[in-house]
DNA sequence: AAGTTTTAGTTGAAATGTCAACTAGAGGGC
DNA sequence: GCCCTCTAGTTGACATTTCAACTAAAACTT
């Protein structure tokens, strides 16, 4: 937990930094990019950056003065609103862009050999697994009590 | 990173519906019982529980508004302040402590077979040394300018 | 078609985090 | 002692996130 939380405090430093962008925007600039249209429904983009819907609803609009994003009126659907990426937010994200590559791979990918690194995606696909599942099913009261009897002192997992 | 902050944000919905407590509370109770006396000085508390000594005082101010913390003047630094854990604080700990454990074991060593466990404990001690490493020596320009012709397409490491 | 329930999205208030400015005491040099 | 600088910690303003309440349109039900 100490390590990817430092490591997450490096990558959103060095691209407020070097590309004047949080990682939220980044964030959510890319995956706007990523669409076709670069433009995304409210919901589907917020699904899509790892954020809540009033989260993103506000940070569209903080994004909206910057510039970077402008909100559109569904024709099809008249509660919809889509997100959509403007020039001069794509401009931004290209020029962020191989900033936070570049961060990533010089405080991770350049850290790890080539076996770490398989490891590293196959823990991650495994727990990624386990949380998809257990989002879908809504936990029981029983899965989490377990046997603690005189288990853990206090502070195993705290780090 | 999606694996990593659903992860966090699990063990944080966790802990916030079964033991009425924000991680960062957790942290910085358990920083404390750990310490002899159950008490540190705010900076050094601060350095624990990875937060900034902003953040830190804030957080006290409203660990103290619950009864869990309280603080006392240095008699050797008058500058000084140290966060003591309260009676009811190490027992709000004792309370949430085992779930927030149980909470680990589901969602983390209980996925992850035994070799797994051993490369992210490799994985994690790498990127931490790297990190520390550079937090001693601030990065120079060229660490984070480099070749990037033609590698990346904007959203390969986004996720 | 009317009534009910969902769904999309926004909003404002409260909680929390960040940042820069600040107070006050400690420590060093002369 | 006096001056300068550094360290400990707090504070208040501001930014962001969360939470609950809300509007309005879609979708379903009968």
């Amino acid at each position: 937990m100490l390590a990817t939380n430092l490591l997450f405090e490096q990558f959103d430093r060095d691209l407020r930094r070097r590309a004047s962008m949080p990682t939220t925007y980044y964030e959510v600039l890319v995956r706007l990019s990523e669409a076709p249209g670069r433009r995304l429904r409210m919901s589907d983009l917020a699904d899509r950056s790892q954020s809540s819907r009033s989260r993103l609803s506000h940070t569209v609009t903080r994004l909206e003065r910057t510039g970077w994003v402008r909100r559109e009126t569904c024709p099809t659907d008249l509660r919809g609103a889509f997100a959509v990426l403007t020039d001069a937010g794509f401009d931004a994200l290209v020029a962020a862009a191989p900033i936070h590559v570049e961060s990533v791979r010089t405080h991770l990918f350049d850290q790890l050999d080539r076996h770490q690194l398989e490891e590293l995606r196959s823990v991650s696909e495994r727990i990624l697994e386990h949380l998809i599942t257990i989002q879908d099913r809504p936990p029981s009261e029983s899965d989490l009590l377990g046997d603690l009897t005189g288990r853990h002192p206090i502070s195993d997992t705290a780090t």
